[in-house]
DNA sequence: CTACATGCAAACCGTTTGCACCCTA
DNA sequence: TAGGGTGCAAACGGTTTGCATGTAG
């Protein structure tokens, strides 16, 4: 996946593209501009700027926007970023990945029919852990 | 899918309720407090309680919680409502719904692995509808 | 040179929280 | 009648927007 070359490069797009180049793991909006900031020489990039700079890469198709149950932040990633899926317990919200992928491994890029054109999926399974059931039988039959 | 005996049966709560029972789609908190005001002998309940509310049949598992990418509002449905699942255009918004359930019909309930009790997931396919696909070029190879 | 990107601040808006009063169990 | 639920208002926090300035192409 490289930097698309409709759009301007400019500091703050190449930082942040770098930034997600970089990580391994999704990221918010806010991480990104804590990175940029703490390699500090020169100035950081501003979370407005963050922001716009994701829009642009989320339009050109090269980055994943991923909004879970979990949290009100969304993560972003590069599109190629081998994907991943959780469970996730709805009450101390931690996180279990999951093995492998409903979809099968072909990743993205299968068509849901001819007309329209697949960038990405997200599958969650959301439930509870095996503590948070004990824990949740022992308050509610009081 | 009944409410739950051990929470309260009070005036908003059954509300809430009715309404989630009377719908055949996903609903917002906003729009779960308009229909309540609406029917407006007695006085309709506040957002706040309709989100306490929701939190509480939550908590119980009998109401799910959904965050598209489509809108920064959480949908809310009672668990036992037939799900579906959506491609949604990045660009226009617009959702198709997919044919099946990449889990297979069995719903939900099975468990990801011994610990973890599923109450349902989540299946988001997204990415740009034949229109905007079109449009998008027009505009971005200017 | 000029259209687009950025820094910055302020608005936005869905959701959460605090508190006094109300009402279910 | 006690403890949880509700109305209401105010805070919260992630994201968006407006505007003057900067800068890539």
């Amino acid at each position: 996946m490289s930097f698309p070359d409709f759009l301007r490069k400019t500091k703050s797009r190449l930082k942040v593209w770098e930034i997600l180049s970089d990580s391994k793991t999704p990221l918010t909006a806010r991480q990104i501009a804590q990175k940029a900031a703490d390699g500090e020489k020169e100035k950081g990039v501003w979370l407005s700027s963050v922001y716009r700079a994701l829009e642009a890469f989320e339009k050109a198709q090269v980055v994943n926007r991923t909004l879970l149950k979990d949290s009100p932040e969304a993560l972003y990633s590069l599109s190629e970023t081998g994907h991943h899926h959780y469970a996730i317990c709805m009450n101390c919200k931690s996180r279990t990945e999951l093995e492998g992928c409903p979809f099968g491994e072909h990743d993205h890029l299968h068509t849901v029919d001819e007309d329209f054109m697949v960038v990405g999926h997200v599958v969650e399974v959301f439930g509870y852990c095996k503590d948070c059931r004990k824990k949740m039988q022992k308050n509610e039959k009081k």
